[in-house]
RNA sequence: GGGCGGUUAGCUCAGUUGGCUAGAGCGCUACCCUUACAAGGUAGAAGUCACUGGUUCGAGUCCAGUACCGCCCACCA
């Protein structure tokens, strides 16, 4: 047996296991008939992604599951991959062309997109091989890319079949947009932020010379654009202003007063500006009333020739000045307030978003939304922790269309060609689909707007035969491929084995924040075209905080690198601590230093194997006893065994990882190492005895069983230590079965029993410690047990106690009298526990230390007196409480009785 | 404006259907390098379970309300 070294030493682990175990293909799964697959597809990181600690906690819990999966016999598939992640990428490659002096718009389309190819070729794959380090267990044969050829044309397969059925549409709506990505975006891609603005009162003169009316707004610089003004037709005060015309200040445009339900008259002044161009609800009133559109923005924020050659060219916030400026001077700025409001920002730059109008692609989201509610509030798909419900709910109960056309050059290029001749003759209305008789025609569909849409480039004009096409320069939303994931990934639109077999899978692990951008759409999407919902649970994790609740952020600086904290504290030392600290649907607080945990957990078990295997013989072996009869504390210890199966097990299929993780430490570091191995320690003296085989054989099958459990959770440490394990032949503990709780092995008397042991090893532990008596001086105990199981166990223990408590001599004695002052403590029992000093004892200070648990007796005693006595408890409270209460009176009584004999041989009595 | 979390020891959190004296890790105090482990052992101190009321024989746990912290949603001109 080669020298182990007394500390765990992750880094000269981890890797060598890792390959061991990818290059077996441990982690390969396979169609295999009369198996149950589990499947869990990852969300996919984005390509400009490095691991952050998120990730180690949606990846480390992902890894538990599947690896405990394997070892539960399922044929288990995690399916890695990652996303394209079309703005971050778009914008990460146009830094680097900033700092190399150029930019995408020198380049050209093709270049550019070359080189963001090359980007990815060189940095997309950082987070798979830090999700390696992190030990996670994906099938890496069947990793995908949603950018790659199959997803792609899973992408524009579902284009045609929404615009088919007429839920993809395009039109000229308000959209969100960044006027630096220069892109529209979802309502879900802008975050909105409270901010401090001011609500600005502005005074449009009427045009008869009859005075002003006043509005409020917080963006007065799209005033410029106003094509009319709007009161509550309600509102008694503006009655007479409806039908009147005033006079926009600064481009002096002459715009009605309108009235529409729209205006709340309890808002500002109850005067609303309208701008169709540049707000949702202007743009919707706008169409009620036929307004004109006026915009006086440009995809940069800037202001154009229409805000009046005062404002053209000036950014909007430089303009904003600018006017309030003017209006000022001109006295036709009634007031300012503050006001605060909230401003939605650019999820990906944080720039302040711009209502836009402009013509995108829609998905009409109504008619996929009802079967993807049912699904989750029927429990198709159960989300964990379950309040995550109502948000679904919520949110699909009000959802708003989707904008998915990007104004973009990284992502997937829309399915859709525009006809230069009949787009040039301004004809071709044509309604799709176009069922004429050539199999072309079932690929490709003609809308209203003569966009041709099709799976493959179409070569001609199906209505004027023209080959001169041109293909809609915009791309996807990056979440158009990624709703797909759970049946793109397996070979869709094409029926493969693998979709036949692993669809739909089994979990979701994921955070909540991507809740409808991902969760909500995969659920649309997977019932839409696989007719199924795409999983059958999701488990959202918490999110991770620093100590002081701060999301991680690379501004703050307070995002570890995971790769440092492995370094530093290894793989198997992250993973455990984070499982074990994150609370079932809460938030994560994390500091590096809580790895300590973990670290410190791994070099224990690290330690306690070294142990054993210091005294293993070649010939011992875990599967049994050998058929020596077991002592109690062997069936203590295999009760606990048993036990703590059955808890992490149930735990697991709880997702309660925290419980799971915390059963494991409890069971190791307490009844394993602290009692057991402490207990066995006597009998492993005798090398060549049976006692001393017994204990081993049952110290090793505890370790195994324990190996297998600890597995999922600390992977590498769990397999270096079952390789050193005797009998091992390179069979890998990740392929061993996971443990069966034996209920007849968990025995809650017998662990009474001992348990009672560890009280009365404590009390003698601690009354050394009260009366200063120096560690290696052997003392003389006596106990006095309180019934005669209790004897008989305390009997049967004697060796162990004797040890324990460091005690030359231990008395069991029921009849046992002190003729001399000594040292007591009662158990819980009512067993007592006395320690004889000759003499040495300081019976004032030993009065005083009985006098205080006196007291606290007889504060207990009074509490369940008080409840005995309560007629209602005695007739309400179930008899078997009741019963326990006078069971607990009686005890606590007898122990009183036995304080009070061993305060009076102090001395004196108690004062009161 | 609507919704959802949280509030338990100095810190981070358990406490599953109400029921033995509310637990753990870290930190703290004391002693110990006892031949697996000082990243360890042993013993200990430390809690008005945010507040107010209610239900109940009994409330950290259930109900109502309040306060503070955090998050999400909303056409908050």
């Amino acid at each position: 047996m080669k020298e182990l070294a007394t500390r765990y030493d992750p880094k000269s682990v981890e890797d060598r296991w890792y390959s061991f175990w990818e290059s077996r293909g441990y982690f390969t799964a396979r169609v295999r008939e009369g198996r149950k697959p589990y499947v869990i597809v990852i969300p996919p990181p984005n390509i400009t992604g490095i691991l952050t600690m998120g990730h180690v906690l949606n990846n480390t819990l992902q890894d538990i599951l599947v690896r405990w999966k394997r070892m539960q016999g399922f044929e288990v598939l995690w399916l890695p991959g990652t996303d394209h992640a079309g703005i971050a990428t778009q914008n990460v490659v146009e830094k680097e062309l900033a700092k190399a002096g150029t930019k995408r718009g020198n380049l050209g389309r093709e270049e550019f997109l070359k080189k963001v190819w090359e980007w990815k070729e060189r940095y997309g794959d950082t987070i798979i091989r830090q999700l390696k380090k992190l030990g996670c267990s994906c099938d890496w044969s069947r990793e995908r890319f949603t950018m790659d050829e199959g997803l792609s044309r899973a992408v524009r397969e579902v284009f045609v079949r929404l615009h088919e059925k007429g839920l993809v549409y395009r039109g000229r709506y308000i959209i969100n947009w960044c006027p630096r990505c220069h892109t529209a975006l979802s309502d879900e891609e802008v975050e909105h932020e409270e901010h401090d603005g001011h609500l600005w009162h502005i005074r449009y003169p009427l045009k008869d010379g009859g005075g002003y009316v006043t509005v409020a707004t917080t963006r007065p610089e799209t005033l410029l654009g106003d094509t009319a003004v709007a009161v509550n037709p309600s509102d008694g005060r503006y009655k007479a202003l409806v039908g009147k015309t005033v006079v926009v200040p600064s481009v002096e445009r002459e715009v009605p007063v309108i009235a529409d339900e729209f205006v709340d008259p309890k808002f500002g002044t109850g005067i609303v500006k309208v701008t169709p161009a540049h707000d949702p609800n202007d743009f919707q009133m706008g169409r009620r009333h036929g307004l004109p559109q006026v915009a006086v923005m440009d995809g940069n924020a800037v202001m154009t020739a229409e805000a009046g050659e005062d404002y053209a060219g000036m950014d909007r916030f430089e303009c904003r000045e600018a006017l309030v400026a003017e209006l000022e001077d001109r006295k036709l700025l009634a007031r300012v307030e503050k006001h605060r409001h909230s401003v939605g920002h650019c999820y990906r730059c944080r720039t302040v978003i711009e209502p836009y109008l402009s013509e995108q692609w829609f998905v009409k989201m109504k008619p996929l939304a009802g079967p993807a509610l049912k699904a989750v509030l029927d429990g198709t798909v159960s989300l964990y922790p379950e309040r995550w419900m109502k948000v679904y709910q919520h949110w699909m109960e009000n959802i708003r269309d989707w904008c998915i056309s990007r104004q973009l050059w990284w992502g997937h290029r829309i399915p859709v060609w525009y006809c230069r001749q009949c787009r040039g003759r301004g004809k071709s209305i044509v309604h799709s689909p176009l069922s004429t008789d050539t199999t072309e025609a079932m690929d490709q569909s003609v809308d209203h707007s003569g966009a041709i849409v099709s799976r493959t480039p179409p070569d001609k004009c199906p209505v004027c035969g023209s080959p001169d096409l041109i293909q809609d320069e915009d791309v996807l939303d990056t979440w158009f491929s990624s709703w797909l994931w759970p049946f793109s990934t397996l070979g869709w639109p094409d029926a493969t084995e693998d979709l036949r077999y692993f669809y739909p899978t089994s979990t979701l692990v994921t955070g909540p924040d991507i809740i409808f951008f991902w969760v909500a759409r995969m659920i649309m999407a997977g019932i839409e075209f696989m007719g199924e919902a795409p999983f059958a649970a999701v488990f959202f994790t918490g999110i991770i905080r620093d100590m002081d609740g701060r999301k991680m952020s690379k501004s703050l600086g307070n995002s570890p690198d995971p790769l440092d904290v492995i370094a530093r504290y290894g793989a198997d030392a992250l993973r455990f601590t984070i499982a074990r600290l994150s609370p079932v649907g809460q938030d994560v607080h994390y500091a590096n230093e809580s790895c300590e945990l973990g670290r410190n957990f791994a070099n224990k078990i690290w330690n306690a194997s070294r142990f054993l295997l210091m005294n293993l013989g070649e010939d011992d072996a875990a599967d049994d006893a050998g058929g020596f009869p077991l002592t109690m504390d062997d069936r203590f210890i295999l009760s606990r065994l048993n036990r703590t199966v059955r808890d992490v097990t149930a735990a697991l299929d709880a997702f309660r990882f925290n419980e799971a993780a915390e059963r494991l430490y409890e069971f190791f570091w307490s009844d394993y190492c602290d009692w057991y191995i402490e207990s066995a320690k006597g009998h492993l003296q005798a090398k060549g005895s049976d006692d001393a085989r017994r204990s081993r054989r049952v110290l090793l099958r505890c370790l195994e069983a324990f190996l297998r459990l600890l597995c999922p959770f600390m992977p590498f440490l769990s397999e270096e230590i079952w390789q050193m394990l005797p009998g091992r032949s390179g069979d890998s503990v990740t392929r061993t079965p996971w443990p069966q709780a034996d209920p007849g092995l968990i025995d809650p008397a017998l662990e009474k029993r001992v348990e009672l042991k560890f009280e009365a090893v404590r009390a003698a532990r601690n009354l050394r410690k009260e009366h200063h008596v120096p560690p290696r001086s052997d003392v003389v105990v006596i106990l006095k047990p309180a019934s005669a199981d209790e004897a008989s166990a305390m009997e049967e223990g004697r060796a162990v106690c004797m040890a324990l408590m460091r005690a030359g001599e231990l008395r069991i004695d029921p009849q046992f009298l002190p003729e001399r002052a000594m040292p007591t403590a009662p158990l819980s029992s009512g067993a007592i526990v006395y320690m004889d000093l000759s003499g040495s004892v300081d019976p004032s200070a030993e009065r005083e230390r009985v006098t205080r648990e006196l007291n606290e007796i007889d504060l207990e005693i009074e509490k369940v007196g008080k409840e005995l006595a309560n007629e209602a408890f005695v007739s309400k409270a179930p008899s078997k409480v009741v019963e326990m209460r006078r069971r607990k009176k009686k005890s606590l009584a007898a122990r009183r009785e036995k304080v009070m004999k061993s305060l009076e041989s102090l001395g004196e009595g108690r004062g009161s």
